[in-house]
RNA sequence: GGCCCAUUCGUCUAGUGGCCUAGGACACCGCCCUCUCACGGCGGCGGCACGGGUUCGAAUCCCGUAUGGGCCUCCA
């Protein structure tokens, strides 16, 4: 049998990490069987929804690559539905009427249990839930009410869910069932904490979709990196591409611990990534990003220096402080060694041809005849050329500058 | 407070009674490479929350304690 899922963000603003981790693990689930994942926005609170919100949710997911099957469907649509359920629970005596509103009565004795396909068997006394309400006074069903109910009539196989709500099954599972509905198999999965141990916020670092692109990580390093918090395929495989995942995933290997959000293993995954990109490939997703961000340097530019910063960076976002130089004029600290500089700018003057290998050979040669190692020789060129003592090779970026360029910043220092 | 859940290096995790002298990765430290930074190579540091059982044998099973989290809304 086919498998269904579905993805259920609320829209209440952009798209949180969390959510993002949970929707990676139904969509991988689902693509992986064949099966088919659906996109429900659970917008039953209009109070918090925000306008935006549904448009960014869909880009975020399409940027991570991230698709669903059939049209995205809102929780509200199904309100008309929901109020004639409720209607027929109470003819039936699972719900009455209280003050306007209408709530679920729960079984008074007995057990309501299940198997979590993450958690395993877990089990609450049914003596002990609310009558929850499940169509308020204002005609508006609930979520603990609706929820079931969509995955009821769209036929979800598979709830796939954070963990905050394994509080709510047990009613959801009452509900389910006085509805006189299948009841799909549950997972639920871990929360991701900040390093402190508590719920990931905005003090942790970037935690919307929209922040880690902004930040310039690679959507499939996101990805993988997320597929790893509370899922594993073995001991030791941390790099795979999405076909793997999709391929690797199963809900058995998914831990019931929560996890804490590590920025920099993020980090070094997405260097990972970017590393492995063809140079081509990295150009152009480095230039987009520039794009994305409002900073218009010249496309060929970019391109060129490309295969310069590939491999000494993370992320894009740290680019252009790391290769501002090539695009902007430096100002160098005073206490510059001018002499040096000079003697640089000299023997460079008469360099044939203007290329890395070439420049290479004069610089070395210069700190020979001065005596110096070539790390001490080549420290004040370096902070002259780029204005700072950390940057990508210095005979690749001096021939990328130009001679004239070159020349002149060099001569700046010694004037 | 009640109910439910979780607990292996700082972090993500492997581990389902003997393969564990607890493995891998990130981070950190050291060395090597080296024009800086990074990459890469080599090495190091570091953990089964605690206490009781069960068993010939427990990180793995049971009970308790502690700690953390979730839910207890006419929020989702």
């Amino acid at each position: 049998m086919s498998v269904k899922v579905r993805m259920a963000p609320s829209p209440t603003g952009f798209l949180h990490i969390g959510s993002v981790r949970t929707f990676v693990f139904n969509w991988l689930f689902a693509r992986q069987r064949a099966g088919e994942c659906l996109l429900r926005i659970e917008n039953t609170d209009t109070s918090r929804e925000v306008a935006e919100a549904v448009d960014q949710i869909q880009e975020s997911l399409r940027w991570l690559g991230i698709d669903w099957d059939g049209p995205v469907t809102f929780q509200l649509d199904t309100a008309e539905r929901a109020r004639e359920l409720a209607r027929e629970l109470v003819e039936k005596g699972h719900a009455y009427e209280d003050e306007g509103a209408i709530r679920f009565r729960q079984p008074k004795e007995g057990v309501v249990a299940w198997d979590d396909a993450v958690r395993g068997h877990i089990e609450f006394r049914n003596e002990l839930l609310p009558d929850l309400v499940i169509v308020r006074s204002d005609g508006r069903p609930t979520y603990n009410f609706v929820s079931p109910v969509d995955d009821m009539v769209d036929r979800i196989t598979h709830v796939i869910r954070g963990d905050d709500h394994v509080s709510n099954t047990p009613s959801q599972i009452n509900i389910l069932r006085a509805l006189g509905a299948e009841l799909p198999v549950y997972a639920h999965v871990p929360m991701i904490n900040g390093a402190d141990g508590r719920k990931l916020s905005k003090r942790h670092g970037a935690i919307s979709v929209e922040n880690f692109r902004a930040d310039g990580y690679l959507p499939a390093a996101l990805m993988n990196f997320l597929a790893l918090l509370g899922w594993s395929f073995d001991d030791r495989t941390t790099i795979m591409a999405k076909h793997e995942l999709v391929e690797r995933f199963s809900l058995e290997r998914v831990v019931p611990s929560p996890a804490t959000f590590d920025y920099q293993k993020l980090d070094w995954m997405n260097g990972v990534y970017l590393r492995d990109l063809q140079p081509d490939e990295y150009a152009h997703f480095l230039c987009k990003w520039l794009e994305e961000q409002g900073i218009d340097w010249p496309q060929e530019m970019v391109h060129a220096t490309a295969p310069l910063v590939q491999e000494k960076i993370e992320k894009f976002a740290q680019y252009p402080d790391f290769a501002r130089f090539f695009f902007e004029p430096v100002d160098p600290p005073e206490d510059l060694d001018a002499g040096i500089c000079q003697a640089a700018a000299d023997r460079l003057a008469g360099v044939e041809p203007w290329a890395a290998t070439a420049i290479e050979e004069s610089l070395r040669d210069l700190a020979d005849e001065l005596g110096q190692k070539p790390r001490q020789a080549f420290a004040p060129i370096r902070v002259a050329v780029t204005g700072s003592k950390v940057s990508p090779g210095l005979f690749e970026s001096l021939e990328l500058l130009g001679r004239e360029t070159s020349l002149a910043r060099l001569t700046a220092v010694a004037a």
